[in-house]
DNA sequence: AGTGTATATGTAGGCTGTCTATATATAGAC
DNA sequence: GTCTATATATAGACAGCCTACATATACACT
């Protein structure tokens, strides 16, 4: 997976795995993982910083909990946060579209 | 279209409309606006330094010609980019999969 | 007790590709 | 003579993802 594919659709790609539950970031890199089938290998130097980056724009709440010893910090969506989300993914769709068009080959 | 969402796949998206025929530059954004519906919408900014990074990769040939006093730069494939191609489609295949599978609300 | 691995978070700095803004020049319509 | 479309190009800004590194706990194994 290219870096740069990544650029613009990470957002989508955090809000979309606490849209069930809420997660912590090492559970997040874990969970982008296996629903992607193993493709999707995010770094914590570009996970840590974009949940930071969500929250300050107030589309993910983040709270610090221990297990343990271990201090985790767990976000959930807020409602700006799921709107954000319902509008990502009517992006990707055009996106995906757009590109599609231009990719295929019968054109 | 946001535009860091192009960002790594302009590459595939500048080598797909090269595939049937050579075209220059300002027929490419076009090209690329007509075959997208008019989502992408790519400005010259963009186009003329990629066109000039792939031909310095090789998998482009650019040439000179003159319509009238107009000067235009034609862009072919070369044996490369038709390689390069083949593989931008099959990791946009691969992209969308995953991603999609992230972003499906039944996951 | 010490080593190694998994869990867990975070920062600093680099990279690079896309963008905006600007510049240049010809053709053709009005 | 002016405006718009055609055609190419560069400079510099910007943003986000990356690598590399730093820190700390839990737990298994020897």
């Amino acid at each position: 997976m290219n870096a740069d594919a990544l650029r613009g659709h990470m957002d989508a790609l955090l809000l979309s795995v606490l849209e069930r539950e809420p997660l912590h970031g090492y559970a997040i890199i874990e969970a982008l993982r296996e629903r992607s089938g193993g493709v999707l290998d995010v770094p914590s130097g570009t996970v840590y910083p974009a949940l930071r980056r969500l929250e300050r724009a107030g589309l993910l709440a983040g709270e610090w909990a221990s297990d343990g010893g271990r201090r985790r910090r767990t976000y959930r969506l807020t409602d700006a946060g799921r709107e954000e989300l319902a509008g990502e993914r009517s992006a990707w769709r055009s996106f995906t579209t757009a590109i599609g068009r231009v990719l295929d080959p019968l054109n």
